[in-house]
DNA sequence: ATGAAAGCGCTAACAG
DNA sequence: CTGTTAGCGCTTTCAT
């Protein structure tokens, strides 16, 4: 079959390649290519002369054909946790802005609980598809062959705190939880529960800066109720009701996840419990809605969009450049203590 | 330089390719291909002898090679409005949960707001990076040169009904709008409020169905009070704003989105105004938050998971054979009402 | 049922 | 500064 040596700039159909531009501006397909790619190398009127062609013929570049040869595909793999919450499409919009604007495209998986997601997103990174990979979620993705942080692609983390050593944006999770401790401290709370979030490294963390604070109060950890929680909206509700149903009713409750946190208000109002008046309730996240529930959530605002754009800008700089010095090869940022409506000091 | 001949199993690191497979399973390439992609065509123990092969050498056939050999790239572009509700993160489920069963990957893509995003995104339909597109937003994407519908590239919409002939997934807007007025009658409401989206189809189709019946049961659509809207819980502030500075206030407010909904709520509570005591309030969607604030919120379900399974199962078939009876090409789903704690009979 | 060979569209040496 | 050339790794006729 003959190619056709003039393209049709009516359509966009794919059949308009580089040889046609290099026709039509009457140069090599190496001189198109290096007008392209790197403007530097190429005369200024050539560089004209082909980028004119290149409007004239309305070609856009294959990306299949300069992956394969540039062995690099300007995609970025984002994995999310089972469990999507809005706090997640907020790192994702961060992450968004800082790849496209590198034009880097975005390809994302989730695990679905289904395990065998896993191994495909492996093979998406084995198989050289993407360039980097955005970790959001603490359980490390791996396959029976396979495993994400083996292979000899760029990753990042978002935070997952813990001794691993794959570059990370992390918060200042224990402060963060301090921070909680120190303000219910202060409205002159001195029994607390913790609504738990599912095992993993941010709830060590966070277990961690909470309670360092109330040992330092005089407070025994033993003393603590914990309800164990996922972050969920619905552990949340479980969590109010093992609250409800126990004599033992500690006068704070600091659940580690907004969703959580709402969840928790929710049973106890239905209780005939009020918030802040019988028990302060505090949230982590700083998820839009905590300023629309009732009572408003007193929460830990992360800097979601900021975390995902560094996060970004990280991995972008990992593709690029191999070596990062290892201090800078992770970032941590500050959190902030949103003092609103669910917070006061205990009623006895 | 020259190709290794033996691939080593104990690193994935990229240098394994279709050769190395053949080498060892001691068959051509095309062989290899063939009882990886077309198993049929090879016989039994050629391979399995294959298949052992590639076992050994942890081969992973390279994407990009694929792509531009078989001009298809196994990824669909799904693009998100400006504004990201947790609505769009169920529909994103349920359109990975289609795509993945079936081998395709995914990739997301908003406008932010930044008008060049908007050719970037084109250009990856346009750049043959995507099999495949599927619309969120109503705003048809659209650049200078380049629109999208005029790729030749399947596209389904989500959500946006219309004249357009784009294959589409849609729910009854009309049946769920008028639903909302007949729970609304029923109680007994006569005057009306209404919270818009920003302006386009969903919108058109809510109001209509939403005036229709209340004009059919003798309300002035004139005497409906419109609060100007966007989706967004700000927006819902705002007319929660506008209901209370004036003095025309209706027993009963539509707002066609469960954030807008959730924000008039909030206003009206902080202004002592109960809910529903004083006034109803319904929204749509179906978020998972309507279940978690002060009152519950009756609205409309959309199925959106369900919503985003049927268009990435569309546009999966589409992509596969180009020809599906016309009659086909759009699946409608019902919504349904969900009567909670925000609607009561008018107090007067 | 299998192999040989020809590219898909592009980039990167290497010359000139 | 620009052109020639040689593939990147895979699929797919066309033979056998």
């Amino acid at each position: 079959m003959v190619r056709k040596k003039r393209a049709r700039p009516s359509s966009y159909s794919g059949s308009i390649t580089i040889d046609d531009v290099a026709d039509m501006a009457g140069v090599s397909t190496a001189t198109v290519s290096r007008a392209l790619s790197s403007p530097g190398l190429v005369a200024r009127d050539t560089r004209e002369r082909v980028l004119e062609a290149v409007r004239n013929t309305g070609y856009i570049p294959n990306v299949a054909a300069r992956s394969l040869r540039a062995a690099r595909s300007k995609l970025a793999l984002v994995v999310f946790p089972t469990c999507i919450t809005p706090f997640f499409s907020e790192l994702l919009i961060g992450i968004e802005n800082a790849l496209s604007a590198e034009g880097y495209g975005l390809i994302t998986g989730s695990l679905l609980e289904r395990p065998e997601r896993e191994t495909q997103l492996v093979h998406l990174v084995a198989a050289k598809q993407v360039d980097g990979v955005i970790l959001l979620n603490g359980q490390m993705i791996r396959s029976d062959t396979l495993r994400v942080d083996q292979l000899d692609v760029p990753i990042v983390a978002v935070g997952v705190p813990g001794k691993s050593d794959i570059p990370s944006v992390l918060i200042g999770e224990r402060e963060g939880a301090a921070a909680v401790a120190w303000h219910l401290l202060e409205l002159g709370h001195r029994t607390f529960g913790y609504v738990t979030g599912a095992p993993g490294y941010v709830d060590d963390e966070r277990w961690g800066g909470f309670t360092e604070v109330l040992t330092e109060a005089g407070i025994a950890v033993s003393e603590i109720v914990r309800y164990p929680g996922d972050f969920t909206g619905a552990s949340g509700i479980g969590a109010g009701l093992q609250f409800i149903e126990s004599s033992k009713r500690p006068t704070a409750v600091f659940a580690i996840s907004d969703m959580m946190a709402i969840g928790f208000m929710k049973t106890l109002r239905e209780a005939g419990i009020s918030v802040p008046a019988d028990v302060s309730v505090v949230g982590f996240d700083g998820i839009e809605f905590t300023a629309f529930c009732e009572p408003e959530l007193t929460t830990i605002r992360q800097p979601s969009e900021v975390m995902g754009f560094e996060a970004a800008r990280l991995l972008i700089e990992l593709v690029q450049e191999k070596t990062i010095p290892a201090d800078e090869r992770s970032k941590t940022l500050g959190t902030e203590l949103v003092i609103r409506e669910s917070t006061a000091p205990p009623s006895r």
